[in-house]
DNA sequence: TGCCAAGTTGCACTACTTGCAACGCCTAGT
DNA sequence: ACTAGGCGTTGCAAGTAGTGCAACTTGGCA
């Protein structure tokens, strides 16, 4: 569609991993290094990438700003901090806010475990739809024929043995899920992690976000992590009425 | 350099402000709504924008993706989170983390006050050179040319009846900051906040970036921020070393 | 049902982008 | 100190890719 843009675009995304040169960057890209200077050069002007040394590239401040302006436009996010910011502070563990957008899972807030053994992830990372509680309570809250067309265009790459692997046992998961009102990885992910997650939604019920707890197993074992879940469902229950939400009359 | 890529990283921009519809952002570019739609349509395709609803336009996930990675890279962030973490811990102030790039100073990490009254700022957000302390620690690490030469091209906008309004007072504030190791903003940015900030140093003693302690001054006044400068420079020192710094033998 | 506003598409024209080749700077090695 | 190699940078000519116009489509509202 744009060329030049798109050649851009790439650019700043190879930038991502790291500071890179001239030549790197237009290997990477496949254009000629000339191509890349000048892209660079207008991206340098816009502060979105900037000269770490003299033959050095890499992101620049704009890129900040911009993306902290528009976590902080998600009202969700800021709606359900105190509620998050809390559950994290009792707990000690990471907690996370993702929500689903245009096809895809994506973290939109974290807050650290407290306890020496982190967990990798970032804001702005997309989630598996099939292996993670965040993305299995977003799905859940679609309706069936919506589901089922989420469940079949899945790939269901297995990361752990419990990793589920095929559409039927997803949607009866999410069937699970939405009656439940939580959905748990059960180191669906990850080997060592377990995980539980809740909704939070809006004045009109519609579910905006979820929440997420996320445990080392060597911290707490499945009936330790189980006992979070009144805890995840309050902090939710908190999000959730910051953002409009009102359970009377609402099923 | 390269209109096309300039014209869409404004368009970038002006979708920091919020969501906007294409013809708000045609006008707000100066450019035909058909340009726009294009821009659009390829950034969309590497999500760096996706649509909030049929006729609006936000910021996408890469975006978050890419500042989140791009932050992560900023050693000194790395490197500083612990000592940063627990001043932030020890004194329940703001603490900001700032560096100096490519002639302006921007905040690359941020601890959240304990207090409800909290401050505006933001990561990514540029901080005013003249007014503020880590601008302050940061300029003064320079040469005296270097300096003179920063102090001359500011603009002194008055922020408050405190801040210094033209390069002799600015240069013998570095000076002083220098001298001392530590800059203070005495309310010279905001009225109600005042803040102390030190530098954090590298291997070879230069100043990689700059730690403050922001307090509104209803909670604390002058003596009482001034109280916190031990701990501000135990941080700042912590953080020197995880980042390599070792005092012995240097100056 | 019909109007208005906003997004979308086809097309022709031109300006912008591109890659090449040559240049100059900086670094490292002898 | 000199030289060679690598890398960033610039001028130029060719042509493609981006642009704006105008007409069409879609969706919401009275």
């Amino acid at each position: 569609m744009s060329q030049s843009l798109d050649r851009a675009l790439t650019v700043l995304t190879a930038l991502a991993e790291g500071p890179r040169t001239l030549d790197q960057l237009a290997e990477s890209a496949g254009v000629h290094k000339t191509t890349v200077l000048r892209l660079l050069r207008t991206l340098e002007a816009h502060r979105f990438v900037q000269r770490a040394d003299a033959r050095h590239y890499r992101l620049g401040a704009t890129l900040f700003d911009l993306a902290s302006r528009a976590l902080d436009q998600r009202d969700v996010r800021r709606q359900a901090e105190p509620a998050l910011r809390a559950l994290n502070d009792a707990t000690g563990h990471t907690v996370h806010l993702a929500s689903y957008e245009s096809g895809e899972v994506v973290y939109i807030d974290k807050y650290e475990s407290k306890h020496p053994v982190r967990m990798y992830s970032r804001i702005g990372k997309r989630a598996a739809l099939h292996c993670t509680a965040v993305a299995k309570v977003l799905v859940a809250a679609f309706d069936e024929p919506r589901r089922r067309e989420i469940a079949e265009s899945i790939t269901y790459t297995p990361m752990t043995e419990n990793t589920i692997t095929n559409a039927a046992d997803y949607l009866a998961e999410l069937r699970t899920v939405a009656e439940r009102g939580y959905a748990i990885d059960d180191s669906e992910h990850e080997d060592f992690i377990h995980c539980v997650a809740a909704p939070i939604r809006d004045q009109a019920g519609a579910v905006l976000a979820a929440v997420s707890v996320s445990v080392p197993k060597i911290l707490l074992d499945r009936p330790g992590l189980l006992a979070l879940v009144p805890d995840l469902l309050a902090a939710a229950d908190t999000a959730s009425r910051a953002c409009g939400w009102n359970p009377v009359g609402k099923d």
